[in-house]
DNA sequence: TCCTTATTGACCGCAACGGTTAATGCAAGT
DNA sequence: ACTTGCATTAACCGTTGCGGTCAATAAGGA
């Protein structure tokens, strides 16, 4: 990793790890090729290799940053700071949206990472982000003020199920090339009211 | 294409195209290599092109077959002959689990089919497909009988956000490589009687 | 034994890959 | 105008992987 990338101009840094996000979001680690992320990128695939010495170095420095980026977009947006479910959803959903006005596909490409099988990636990822994505689910269930749920269902069930339907959404916008932040902004908020609705109490 | 394949005891037909339809449903058309298909099914490189005669021909087979067979297990669930929405679903559900049993990789095969973006492939699925699914939601709106449902639940919404989280849900058990149809079709029940409490009328 | 069919290893030509290097352009300092 | 130093690249290298072919072998039945 060469310091001079850090001294660009802060579109083109951008330009540059958002053609890699796309492309090793798009591609398993090993059939990613280095070339495309230089052509989508608008810089020569040498120069590609000037600032990242190799390949697993820029796979491992967008990894990092993308932990790195999420983890501030959170306490930015407060997340946590809430025992409301649905506010605290809406804050951590809204903080992805946020970054993914600069960064459109960090968000696939995470969750691709997570389940990179390349032997030479897999190790560093998966030691790096099990602290992370434990952690926070475990606060997310000691915060909660749960007696605003219905009594009858179940809340795991429930909690598990959002999610699969967030990871659906999003992996649709994605198979359509289809990543307008303000529009999924819009969908979002509607799915959540959406939820709030169905799984809260009436009093 | 050769009628030779046709003859081949069934299980092998079966060993082959699953590998097909795994290394299809992994990478995308033009990387999903013909080798790789022809290791993971335990025959040789040149006798899986004796049966295919290339690899487009592969692919439009595996295209063709698979809506072939989804539409037969549809009918034999009879998945449309209901106008309880939740019992369509689940028919509708269980009919894709039992076609698992003997092709585990055919439903992210046909998911990623139908967003291949290679020039070659993407006319052709296209034209084929749009009929089918279009056809079919409107089928089900038709149907059902909406009297079920809670009054103050925007029923679109709700439709939306259900196969959302059936992509969801799939999307994480490929991922985790964790295709067991038992335990899929016991998950999946429980998602199914999880929204009816929550999105029926309650009399 | 011979004939037919199923199956494969070895091969071909080409494209793509990760990575390197020597040569460019290009702006600032003199 | 000339030099220095850095940013940037075209061209290249050795290797691998690809779609596809073909001659040779294995297998099986009469």
């Amino acid at each position: 990793m060469n310091d001079k990338f850090f001294k660009l101009p802060l579109e083109k840094q951008r330009r540059i790890i958002n053609a890699a996000y796309k492309v090793f979001s798009e591609n398993s680690y090993k059939k990613a090729p280095m070339s495309e992320i230089a052509d989508e990128s608008g810089i020569s695939k040498a120069l590609l290799f000037h600032y990242f010495t190799n390949k697993k170095e820029l796979y491992m420095y967008l990894w990092m940053n993308a932990i790195e980026m999420t983890r501030k977009a959170v306490t930015e947006y407060k997340t946590l700071e809430t025992d409301d479910f649905f506010e605290m959803l809406k804050r951590s959903l809204l903080s992805k949206c946020s970054l993914m006005r600069d960064y459109p596909h960090l968000y696939a490409f995470s969750l691709r990472a997570y389940y990179e099988t390349a032997p030479e990636i897999h190790k560093s990822i998966q030691e790096n982000f099990n602290d992370v994505s434990k952690a926070s689910e475990m606060i997310v269930f000691e915060k909660i003020d749960i007696s605003k749920f219905r009594k009858d269902i179940d809340i795991k069930t429930m909690y598990a199920e959002i999610f699969y339907a967030v990871d659906g959404y999003m992996l649709k916008k994605y198979r359509l090339n289809c990543i307008i932040p303000d529009e999924i902004e819009k969908e979002i908020i509607i799915l959540i009211d959406f939820w709030k609705k169905v799984y809260t109490q009436e009093v």
